[in-house]
DNA sequence: TTTAAAATATGATATTTGTCATCTTTTTCG
DNA sequence: CGAAAAAGATGACAAATATCATATTTTAAA
């Protein structure tokens, strides 16, 4: 099994704050995995126990609305921490992850990275960062939601997955989702998005082809999403 | 000046995890401001340079929309805090807080409040829990604002009310918001709140004296904000 | 490969919500 | 107090969005 201390990842989240010996003891207990594409990383309602480190892949995080539709509250990728909040409050989780290709995940248990959150106060601080930093953004979303029109958020989304994925080859973005996934990261019925993307295809902002997207027109995009 | 050894709203924050000594130093370094109806506790943008413990009062905060319309994000009352994110990401806020009646508050500058964050851990732990808190309850009202519709989001912030405000003597809800406020809260137009307020009101699930708010049939609106 | 199922697409229509206009009531302030 | 301003209320209408129906394309499974 891969070792903590030679992993890039760790470079990218809070991991990069623990000394070398408190890493050589998290790579002893972690667990990885391979989860495939659509299978459940943990279940609304299901007892984590310990933080998944994501070593590549990505899965959508989403929480089930009183009215029963899933909503998309973040994607997850490489580098990327996921199960704190849980860890903290010591409640089950109030989300669930979706893979949405195949991935590859390192678990740790709770009672191991708790030791560190206890001792090493700059990796407590940079979970701390994490945390100001996830209800910031969370904030930002919860305006979005209540404040713009279903089109603003879909111009919003598309930048921000321009700005969180890479290129592909041929210059679409590098991450597969439906258009179901897309209609609830926005928050609207699934018609009202594939409508929206094709008026956005006609207008040439973006390009579709499949389930490719390609982002032709951020600047046009950014104007969208603030309302001109 | 009042003290901090002997205030009692100390208890209902993460400052009750503060040693003798370490409240003593808050203390004396603190200052208690009243704060009038419709003044500014802090503007966006502004740097905060400390946080807020509210010793008495209610104030809103909230967020300009793209839109130029704000949102109202939460509401705050005797025994917060408020300030936390902006210490620890050492950012300018990215909410700005108004008083919604006459307020006292005391305010605890950065550095003083920062040494017992690096140093009593119990402390960090408890705003670590703070702060997963509100991110919980921040997502959860992403996806009610993303999938509930004007009249659920209507009844769950009537039923948050009565959960988390007192009943003044008549059996009103002790919190006085305009229509304008309300409307922030549940992310409609002005309007669309009032005209759903008198819906309600004719369904006697509430009833309505100038701004005063009585709530007359909890199970209902329950039932109401959950889709049925 | 063939077939069934799922995802995507699009039109027609209903519902929800926002906007504008106007009126009434309440609050504020000289 | 009394005038002006702000807040609240309501109708008429417009715009946004959801829903339903159905067709087409893509994907998955036998």
């Amino acid at each position: 099994m891969s070792k903590c201390e030679q992993c890039i990842v760790r470079q990218l989240n809070s991991l990069k704050e623990l000394s070398k010996e408190e890493l050589i003891r998290i790579s002893d207990c972690k667990t990885s995995t391979m989860i495939k594409k659509g299978d459940v990383l943990f279940e609304e309602g299901e007892h984590i126990n310990g933080v998944f480190c994501i070593r590549d892949g990505v899965c959508k995080v989403s929480k089930m609305s009183a009215n029963g539709k899933d909503q998309i509250i973040k994607l997850i990728k490489k580098g990327d921490l996921i199960g704190e909040r849980s860890l903290i409050t010591n409640e089950t989780s109030n989300l669930k992850a979706v893979a949405i290709n195949d991935m590859e995940v390192c678990f740790i248990p709770k009672e191991e990275i708790m030791k560190d959150l206890k001792q090493n106060s700059n990796f407590t601080m940079s979970i701390l960062n994490d945390l100001a930093s996830a209800l910031k953004q969370s904030d930002n979303v919860v305006v979005d939601m209540a404040q713009k029109t279903v089109k603003q958020r879909l111009a919003e989304t598309l930048i921000h997955l321009h700005d969180s994925f890479e290129k592909k080859d041929n210059g679409a973005l590098d991450i597969q989702l439906s258009r179901d996934d897309i209609a609830s990261i926005i928050g609207t019925a699934t018609e009202s998005a594939i409508r929206l993307l094709s008026n956005f295809k006609k207008e040439k902002l973006i390009n579709l082809k499949g389930k490719e997207i390609f982002i032709l027109d951020i600047a046009k995009l950014k104007n969208l999403s603030e309302g001109f």
